[in-house]
RNA sequence: GCGCCGGUAGUGUAGCGGUUAUCACUGAGCGUUGCCAACGCUUAAACUCGGGUUCGAGUCCCGACCGGCGCACCA
């Protein structure tokens, strides 16, 4: 028996949702294209998390360059960090990580440069582990595809690894489009690529692949969030660190688990509740659904906390969909540095501050003339010290290693007593960053159903139906005349017209017996087919049928549109929709 | 990247040196058809790619590509 994800991918196929990219050249590892009905399906998924992160909690979406210098991930640790280093056999090819080669014979190999590492590999004479070989010169596989901006291949560029950065890149536009407030959100859905040494899983491991991030600017001292009592009550899975010792995941409220400090604070609480209530409005299951804690070694070292949501898919196992993680300044200040600039937020006090500061003056026209190219450093040097050790009759300081003795007289220092109205502070970061694709692939696993349907003394058959929420079928309304006669498809077109005037998506279906035609709806999740029979010429009615209880109800066909419309986009409930049948 | 296994119409498959590559479902057309994969007729559609062995290769051999599993890797 196939499992899950055959069937699902084999409907995918078929029904063209998904395709392998290439086909036609046999195909590449890595690379899926969305079908007519999948790249609907993905973009309606993007536009629900549009409606909830952008519109609703206010965090404009920017769109920035899929290719990115090569400064942006110097800063981000991409360029350095984003590798790994490996050396081949030059007899029998086989690659290995040279880092682990040499992990007997050195403390911390992951510190040395490729170089480095092919010294050590030499001086130890560390030969291939299979076949005894000499071992190449050491590289660093870097998973970023590289490639060159402009003619001559000076300037480097790399596509980006994710989406995130061009929103610490913007930072300072951002700052003053938000006219210098936080919180403030960013966000950015888009392709980000990663050259994946070996991708499999089908589409749970890409080499190009949609993202949607927010990177979300706070003040690091209040990590509440204004909105927190709103969904504090949520239930969620959660996985906690002490769980995961246990192997044990809980239920528990949000607030709770912000109270009893398993979940960091109030701000990345309701960012894993606007997660979940994504997930499950874009149709994955609750109940194949948990936050997974990252473990202190798991988690990068300057973040505060993390969590992951996952989704359990029959073939996979939990997989990671979603990473929500405090990021604090780290991002910001590794920018700062690269850029040179400085990348703050100017909070003004709500009373000015009295403060006594200390000021050291260097006299610059005695030490200048002095110690030449060291009078600025030891400025500097001197701007840092406290009163005490400036009171001395030598003041005495090392510069570069050097010891360096200043008189008294080429220092003055006073304490002043000035108003400050307010601070620059480095915002920290929350960032929710979802995998569009992965999530796309889970709810197709978890909408899919296969029935036995029997029919009064037929043969069993099944039914293969994808139970998508209304608002993400790619195709909404199937309108199908229950004969192919012209007396019944003119209305039918009518009906068309109307559904599509109101922005439905709508698939006309006249080839087959109607039995026929809404198991092609069922099988691509079509949740509403509306039959035009000889009834509708006689009292202007049309019957609707749903696609999960196979039910029918009777409706007017005028007025037709907004009847759908609602049951796709209002919560109109289908026995609303019309008089039983 | 390594090892093992596999790759035949849109989908699922049969064929494992010898005419025109099997079957089912699906698709298209016509007829029929009064609500859940009806029926009849017609029709479309495949040996992953490249080399080799052979009089002759889906079939055997080698390589590449793709997929599955295991190892390694996995911000």
């Amino acid at each position: 028996m196939a499992d899950k994800y055959e069937q699902v991918i084999e409907l995918a196929k078929r029904r063209g949702f998904l395709w392998n990219s290439f086909e036609l050249y046999g195909g590449t590892a890595g690379f899926y294209d969305y079908g007519p009905l999948g790249a609907m399906l993905k973009r309606r998924v993007e536009n629900i998390w549009r409606d909830i992160f952008v519109i609703n909690e206010g965090y404009y979406e920017i769109e920035a360059p899929t290719i990115g210098i090569e400064d942006i991930f110097i800063a981000s640790g991409h360029v350095g960090g984003f590798s790994d280093p490996l050396t081949e056999c030059q007899k029998c090819n086989e690659a290995f990580r040279a880092d682990h080669l040499v992990k007997d014979i050195m403390d911390n190999p992951d510190t040395l440069s490729a170089d480095e590492l092919t010294d050590v590999i030499n001086k130890n004479s560390v030969k291939c582990p299979e076949c005894g070989g000499k071992l190449g010169k050491v590289y660093e596989f870097n998973l970023m595809f590289k490639t060159s901006i402009g003619p001559g291949g000076k300037r480097a560029g790399y596509l980006r690894p994710e989406t995130a950065q061009g929103m610490f890149v913007d930072f300072p536009r951002l700052v003053k489009f938000y006219r210098d407030r936080l919180p403030f959100g960013a966000t950015q859905i888009g392709k980000a690529y990663r050259n994946e040494i070996s991708p499999r899983q089908g589409v749970i491991r890409l080499r190009e692949f949609t993202q949607a991030e927010a990177e979300i600017f706070i003040d690091p001292r209040d990590k509440t969030h204004p909105g927190f009592r709103e969904i504090g009550d949520i239930i969620l899975n959660l996985y906690s660190r002490e769980g995961q010792d246990a192997g044990e995941s809980t239920r528990m409220q949000i607030k709770e688990a912000v109270e009893k400090g398993i979940i960091a604070h109030e701000f990345l609480g309701y960012c894993l509740a606007r997660t979940y209530q994504f997930l499950v409005r874009v149709g994955v299951s609750p109940d194949k659904l948990r936050f997974r804690q990252h473990m202190s070694d798991e988690m990068a070292h300057y973040a505060a906390d993390c969590w992951d949501a996952e989704i359990e898919s029959e073939r996979f196992g939990w997989v990671e969909v979603v990473g929500i993680a405090d990021r604090t300044d780290y991002d910001l200040k590794a920018h700062a540095k690269q850029s040179e600039t400085e990348l703050t937020v100017y909070i003004p006090y709500d009373k000015p501050k009295k403060v006594e500061r200390f000021i050291v003056k260097p006299n610059m026209g005695i030490l200048g003339p002095k110690f030449k190219g060291k009078a600025g450093k030891i400025a500097s040097a001197l701007k840092a010290l406290k009163p005490q050790e400036l009171a001395g009759d030598v003041i005495r300081l090392e510069i570069d290693g050097e010891p360096i003795t200043i008189e008294k007289d080429t220092v003055t220092y006073e304490s002043v007593s000035e108003e400050v109205h307010g601070e620059t502070i480095i915002p920290h970061v929350i960032e929710p960053s979802f995998g569009i694709d992965r999530i796309t692939y889970s709810l197709l696993e978890h909408s899919y159903y296969e029935e036995e349907a029997k029919e009064e003394g037929e043969d069993e058959e099944t039914r293969i139906v994808l139970r998508l929420p209304p608002e993400v079928a790619p195709v909404q309304a199937a309108v199908l005349p229950l004969l192919t006669r012209e007396e019944l498809i003119k209305p039918a077109n009518e009906i068309v017209k109307n559904l599509r005037k109101a922005g439905i998506l709508v698939s006309f279906d006249d080839s087959g017996t109607i039995g026929r035609r809404y198991r092609r709806n069922d099988e691509i999740g079509t949740p509403y087919s509306i039959t035009v029979d000889y009834d509708t010429l006689k009292d202007g009615t049309v019957t609707i049928r749903d696609r999960d209880t196979m039910k029918q109800v009777r409706a007017a066909m005028s007025g037709i549109a907004e009847n759908i419309y609602d049951m796709i986009y209002r919560g109109k409930s289908f026995e609303d929709a019309g008089k039983k049948v």
